[in-house]
DNA sequence: CTCATGTCAGAACGACTGAGATGG
DNA sequence: CCCATCTCAGTCTTTCTGACATGA
């Protein structure tokens, strides 16, 4: 994508801005995510569940911001690939428990080095305190706290 | 979107934070370009034609980001409404040459301002000098200069 | 009855691909 | 002949909507 010879009106239009390099991101991702024959949704999946453990569908919506339609396909696939396990909750029969898997766990510290360089090389134009910087207003943007 | 419970991996991960503020970002800006029955794309367009005077459908494409496929449509949206008028460069016949209109220039102001409120709500978790300093980060992170 | 949960099919959208027509 | 430009049709992806079944 050429955007060196953007009109000012654009680079200069946070809402712009946040875009393109979200768009970036991704292609520095995608890399990342395609070598593992895995999609970013599933990452966000297995990261919630090695963070606060077993969780049920809609739960794992609200931790990841993923659609609860979605969260049916992606933990499908996961499920299919041994990466989660999916259980009916005995205490609430409507919810389904979704936990990690030994295999799951191994693949999110695989992805957990993998994405670290898609990082650097994605930030690459910035120093390790405006890297740091950016996060943190980033998070500051999204009202999440560190 | 609930991102307050994401787990630390994804809120931490510049790519992650990116797409989410992208999210956001077209959020703030959707209610605008629907209440003016315009797109996002469109608005690239006159940005680039504005600054840059008449172009032809590849130089929009280089100067937006846009797809060359895209610019045909958005160009003839553009057309139907009056906001640009398309000629046939009589210099090289394969190009039109796309130019402004009154009215797309009137369009422009009223979308400058629009937009600027918009802005203004999605950054509001950030001072001033945190909106620039983001802002800076961007389009260091993509290279461009301000 | 109501609400929450999970499931499914498909709509809507945006970004892109490939092929063809025209002309330099 | 080769390349640039524009156009069109259609694919691919992601996200979301609406309808439904099950169960609290």
């Amino acid at each position: 994508m050429r955007v060196h010879g953007a009109p000012r009106r654009l680079r200069s239009l946070p809402s712009w801005l946040l875009n393109q390099a979200a768009a970036a991101a991704s292609r520095a991702t995608a890399a990342v995510f395609d070598a593992e024959g895995m999609h970013r949704s599933q990452f966000a999946v297995l990261a919630a569940l090695d963070e606060f453990g077993p969780l049920s569908q809609a739960a794992l919506s609200d931790r990841t911001g993923l659609d609860p339609s979605d969260v049916v396909r992606w933990v499908d696939e996961l499920a299919g690939t041994g990466h989660v396990e999916r259980a009916r909750d005995p205490s609430d029969r409507r919810r389904n428990v979704i936990s990690l898997t030994d295999s799951g766990r191994e693949r999110l510290r695989d992805l957990d080095e993998k994405l670290e360089r898609a990082q650097q090389e994605l930030l690459a134009p910035l120093t390790a305190a405006q890297r740091d910087e950016l996060t943190a207003l980033l998070q500051g943007l999204l009202a999440i706290a560190d």
